[in-house]
DNA sequence: GACCTCCATGTAATCGTTTTCATGCGGACG
DNA sequence: CGTCCGCATGAAAACGATTACATGGAGGTC
């Protein structure tokens, strides 16, 4: 492997130079910057990144810290997060799946000095404690923080606001026994998001019942695990608000193995909009979560400010969803025209969106 | 940011000894190490990995390239690769959705001195032959290569066998017509699997026709868009092997709409075996690869010669497919006693699975 | 008591760059 | 012709660690 030192000597030039060559430095003259170039290329010299680190101080590699890399929705944060770097010619330093919170510091602390920069995204209050351990280190970005963080800058996602427009949805159809399947433990995303069930039910006037909250951890199983819990209750829920796509597939999969038709004998409505979800059948009524934006947006915030290795200026943004309606909560009427009145008063839930048929096209944009 | 020196100054000791202590090393006492740890703790100080790459040669971190982080599979093989490398503590940088070849070899020269070793998921063969240019810089494992490389290791993935054995079933089922709904034009997986589907119906001694194989993309959208197609085909086709699971998903959502019964009217094959396939309706009947495995062998083949910076010693492995029947090709008879033989001369393409239900606990692991 | 050994620790070279400052040279200007 | 300026280049000091080698003191052996 060349160094800057070979190249040197064997174009008879300094090392200085050389550098000078590669940092697009003014101060040399044509015809030593072609020589060195080419002397460079035949030796099939490039600067080594690890030196150039030591010494500017700047890594040019964002770290990303990931609960897991399984399902789409974080396969779509990484997505948008490693395309924005790779933009700003930045390299993405990936972890995933800690064990617990002190597997989690280590992995961070074995990036320190070798990122400008963290994108977190951790579904726990805990996690997200220890990581803002870090902030002096480097500038450090939290996405979809379960409590209210006050000393660094975050993204949260509008669980809340998505999932009380979806089971509002559900109410305006008519139904009135409404269950849902739960996200894991200690998730944020399932929190708010049964929070927001919670919200609908009782500014109508619903009694929130615990029966109601079937147990589930975002995987199909759990959701075909659920099929059996819903059906047991009496009276049976008319609609069921999945806590995420994946479960709303394995419920509906359930169901239908059990004789029970979506959406006539059931609603089903679910949370994400993965891409499959209008290719089902029924098409699946879900709240759409552009995850892909977020780590497109997060890497936007985050760059700026890895020149200077402070932490963030403090910022929360909130990501909004929407509701997307299809076909697996049943026709309702057509919207009345005082409608997207409500829908913004959903605030970062946004206006709803009728999908009504898979036609191509009419896609997720794949980006 | 506290530096070895400073510990060393505020612990009273060299900073030779500082470093000892981070590294194990035996040649220090109890006492001195114990209050070294102590002093470094309060400073909040951990060795510079930047630093330390440099005089050691050795980053402890990985390269993955892939041609983009979409959808399930390469989710899943990254999620492999990451899990891995952690085990070993290991770093991982990945560099995905590059535009074209020029784009691929800076990402890749970009990485130079920053990785130990390099895992390039490169579904095309020029890339290919672009990554190969980097073996004597560090260990390279290529995944899934088109075409034959003989100067780095391989994994390749048995497409051809798994595409063959699902069109063989689909035969033995008494389908006689049999569309194909193909990947994108020079991915090495879709060549592949037509070959596969090709070889299936030459060895019944049917004809291979270009009408029977409707162009796609991998992308829903476009299995969705192939309906059209395969319904004005005639005579009519009475299976289709779609050659991935989100194509035939798309496929199966156009067939509904168009008021197809699936498998009643028309059989649909996939491949891939995505998490999703056992819950659609019906299951669906795929070619299952395991995505995970091969992200985790990759790193266990690689990662004993990351210490060298020497080439890999040549090795071709293949990672096998495995036929799954669900629901989506209709009945079969039961499997006759020679059967399991016959699959076995598929070769790489392994023993078929039969899976009547998506019981949970039925699925495939996660892991 | 002299000598050797061994172990804990320190000194200094090194990794491959960037960057500050110094240098030398040619031309413009007075 | 002397002075000064500006520009291309070089020398050398960082950056923060590892590690080969030097050192010095304690303890054992003859």
């Amino acid at each position: 492997m060349a160094t800057i030192r070979d190249v040197a000597r064997e174009a008879g030039v300094s090392i200085a130079t050389v550098s000078r060559v590669f940092n697009q430095s003014a101060l040399v003259s044509r015809p030593t910057c072609e020589h060195v170039r080419t002397v460079a290329a035949r030796m099939d010299y490039w600067p080594n990144g690890t030196a150039r680190s030591l010494i500017t101080n700047r890594t040019h590699a964002l770290g990303v810290l990931l609960p897991d890399l399984y399902g789409e929705f974080f396969s779509e944060v990484i997505r948008g997060i490693d395309l924005a770097a790779r933009r700003e010619r930045f390299q993405v330093l990936v972890s995933s799946s800690h064990a617990d919170t002190e597997a989690l510091i280590a992995a961070v602390r074995s990036m320190r000095g070798r990122i400008d920069g963290l994108i977190a995204l951790v579904p726990d209050a805990d996690s997200a404690r220890a990581v803002r351990g870090f902030v002096q280190t480097f500038p450090v970005l939290v996405l979809d923080p379960g409590a209210e963080i006050n000393d660094c800058s975050t993204i949260s996602i509008a669980n809340l606001e998505g999932a009380r427009a979806m089971v509002r949805h559900l109410l305006e159809l008519g139904h009135r026994v409404i269950a849902t399947v739960r996200g894991p433990q200690g998730n944020v995303d399932a929190e708010e998001r049964l929070r927001g069930y919670r919200a609908a039910l009782r500014e109508r006037g619903l009694e929130v019942s615990a029966d109601l909250e079937v147990a589930g951890d975002f995987t199909e199983e759990s959701g075909h695990r659920a099929a059996a819990g819903i059906l047991g209750l009496r009276p049976r829920p008319t609609a069921v608000f999945a806590a995420n796509d994946c479960m709303a597939i394995g419920l509906m999969s359930a169901l239908r193995d059990a004789g029970i038709r979506v959406p006539e004998d059931i609603a089903i409505g679910g949370f994400d909009d993965i891409a499959i979800s209008r290719y089902l059948s029924p098409p699946l009524t879900t709240v759409r979560v552009d995850a892909y934006d977020l780590g497109e947006r997060a890497v936007q915030q985050l760059l700026p400010h890895t020149r200077t290795k402070k932490s963030l200026p403090l910022q929360h943004d909130v990501l909004p969803t929407t509701l997307v309606v299809r076909k697996s909560c049943g026709s309702s009427r057509p919207q009345a025209a005082g409608e997207p009145a409500r829908g913004r008063r959903d605030g970062a839930a946004g206006p709803a969106v009728r999908e009504d048929s898979a036609a191509p096209g009419a896609g997720r944009p794949r980006r």
